[in-house]
RNA sequence: GGCCCCAUCGUCUAGCGGUCUAGGACACCACCCUUUCAAGGUGGAUACGCGGGUUCGAGUCCCGCUGGGGUCACCA
């Protein structure tokens, strides 16, 4: 087994965006992968035709290399063991659900979802647990091939040991025993010719040479079975590792796009990777962040970059317990990300949010103002629409705040349009109209006033940005150019003079 | 409900019988710095779910309870 190469797969179920449960579980098995030298690989497990959506595999490929997860053999980059689309892999899985039936270890059942129904009606009302009743189990198999030649329509079921147990393995779990008259005659093929998960996932699985399965535990359950059909295959098995979930951030149930989680002040937590990569998170930030669910890097370390994660990564590491989304430590990561940026990094990665917020922007004062908003992004940089966007908003549409905005706390109108008053004197005056020269000017100022450094600039942030949360003054100076600052500094001085 | 998994601060976690008066991080609180807001600095509060064992010794091993989660389709 050790010599044998290392190949682990993701394998989503194209029926929407990507999951952020999804991309941690698509990170685990690349992390392994990566680190071993080995292959990942994507695979599309579309065998559902009815929650087939046209633009998730596109969508779903579009996360995974944002995140930087590039795989060396599915959709797109092709490998020898393609297709790696199930829907077009379905000869595979009709030639080895026909194997079984012809070695005996699954059967054509020929029962209608209507009588499956009412088998179910039937046991519920005996407070039995649903399940097949195996009827067609006993079907002789000269009886059922006759059946199936004439066209009767049929899918094709497991036969499951009646009794004893079956032991699973799983690395981060250890042993588990399934009583195995708790495993149901599972459908592996449907009537349509498809197959179900549990027979494309085992065949698939051999057919594409994977060692490790990383899968979310929700498989769990079903794992007994899939080992049962590995068996009859009398393939051999790939070591498996059963992920925990990722729970909602109040620990209550999986998250759900259904019903997203929200946080401490109402607002929507993103279920979907494509939400995040909308709402300004750094991808480095967003896989360092699900790196640690589940698994931590150690040394008390939380941030690392991936190829540092990747050195350490074991499965044997991976905590068991189920655990709610830190939706704060992710803001928090990407805010750490966001610092640590460069310039024009920044001004690059902030250019798209601020344009579609409507906003024209001219590269010279994006790379201004790059640095000005960087420790002020809180979480993401969607933020800096709100912080600074004012400063690309046309000045014509400008709105002076209200007169009780713009005076200072422990200060009186007329201080406040002495301060606007003399604060046009230098801005209009001073030759050299940059940041660190006009708060030298108005530092003096403060002081020829007797006020504080915090009201006058205060007053002046104010009249500037018409926001009480804003960029500092001096620099909005810069970035608004000498005469819209003047001009602002003067609607302010008409606001304070009209409500004196 | 049946089956299965899991259980350390509010949350993510370290801990793999003695070094634990339980460490880190986020969040929170206080103070410092300060040009609003941030960032940064310092400090603080907060956890081994409960009960039995095993052992000289248990957060660490075993059992039970409780709690949480997952799963019970011709979906994955």
């Amino acid at each position: 087994m050790a010599e044998s190469p290392i190949r682990t797969r993701f394998a989503p179920s194209p029926t929407g965006s990507l999951h952020i449960g999804g991309l941690r579980t698509a990170l685990f098995n690349w992390m392994f992968a990566r680190k071993h030298g080995g292959q990942f690989i994507l695979r599309i497990e579309d065998t559902d035709q009815k929650r087939f959506d046209p633009d998730a595999l596109r969508t779903l490929m579009e996360a995974m290399r944002w995140a930087g997860l590039d795989w060396d053999e599915g959709p797109e980059v092709g490998g020898p063991c393609g297709p790696y689309v199930q829907s077009e892999r379905l000869a595979h899985y009709q030639r080895w659900a026909r194997w079984l039936v012809e070695q005996g270890h699954a059967y054509p059942c020929f029962c209608t979802p209507e009588r499956l129904e009412q088998v179910n009606q039937a046991k519920a009302a005996r407070k039995e647990p649903p399940g097949y009743d195996r009827l067609c189990r006993s079907i002789s198999p000269v009886e059922a091939q006759a059946r199936v030649d004439a066209g009767e329509k049929y899918v094709v079921r497991f036969k499951a040991p009646l009794e004893g147990q079956t032991i699973v393995q799983d690395v981060i779990r250890g042993e588990t025993a399934f009583d195995n008259h708790t495993i149901q005659d599972a459908v592996l093929l449907k009537s349509d010719g498809f197959p179900t998960y549990h027979l494309a996932v085992v065949v698939d699985d051999h057919l594409m040479h994977i060692s490790h399965v990383m899968r979310a535990v929700e498989w769990y359950p079903s794992y007994p079975l899939h080992v049962l059909i590995w068996r009859a295959f009398g393939w051999d098995m790939p070591i498996f590792a059963h992920l925990p979930v990722i729970l909602n951030p109040n620990g209550k149930g999986k998250m759900s796009k259904r019903n997203p989680p929200r946080d401490k002040f109402g607002n929507v937590i993103p279920v979907m990777v494509h939400h995040y990569m909308e709402n300004g998170y750094l991808p480095q930030a967003m896989v360092n962040f699900l790196a640690q669910i589940g698994w931590n890097f150690g040394d008390d370390r939380e941030v690392f970059t991936i190829q540092e994660a990747i050195e350490r990564f074991t499965l044997e590491a991976i905590n068991p317990a189920n655990s709610a989304l830190p939706a704060d430590k992710l803001d928090w990561l990407n805010a750490t990300y966001i610092r640590n940026l460069t310039t024009p990094e920044l001004a690059a990665a902030l250019r798209p949010y601020l344009e579609r917020a409507g906003l024209v922007v001219d590269e010279e004062r994006l790379l201004k103002l790059a640095p000005v908003v960087q420790t002020r992004l809180k979480k993401n940089l969607t933020e800096v629409v709100e912080l600074a966007g004012f400063i690309f908003r046309p000045y014509e549409d400008f709105q002076p705040a209200p007169a009780e905005q713009i005076i200072q706390k422990k200060m009186d109108a007329a201080a406040a349009i002495r301060t606007l008053e003399e604060s046009m004197t230098i801005v209009q005056s001073i030759d050299d109209f940059s940041t660190a020269t006009l708060l030298a000017a108005h530092e003096a100022l403060a002081q020829r006033l007797e006020l504080t450094n915090g009201q006058v600039f205060g007053v002046l942030r104010v009249a500037l940005s018409a926001q009480t949360i804003s960029t500092p003054t001096f620099e909005t100076m810069e970035l608004l150019g000498r005469a819209e600052t003047l001009r602002r500094l003067a609607l302010a001085l008409d606001v304070v003079r009209a409500a004196a």
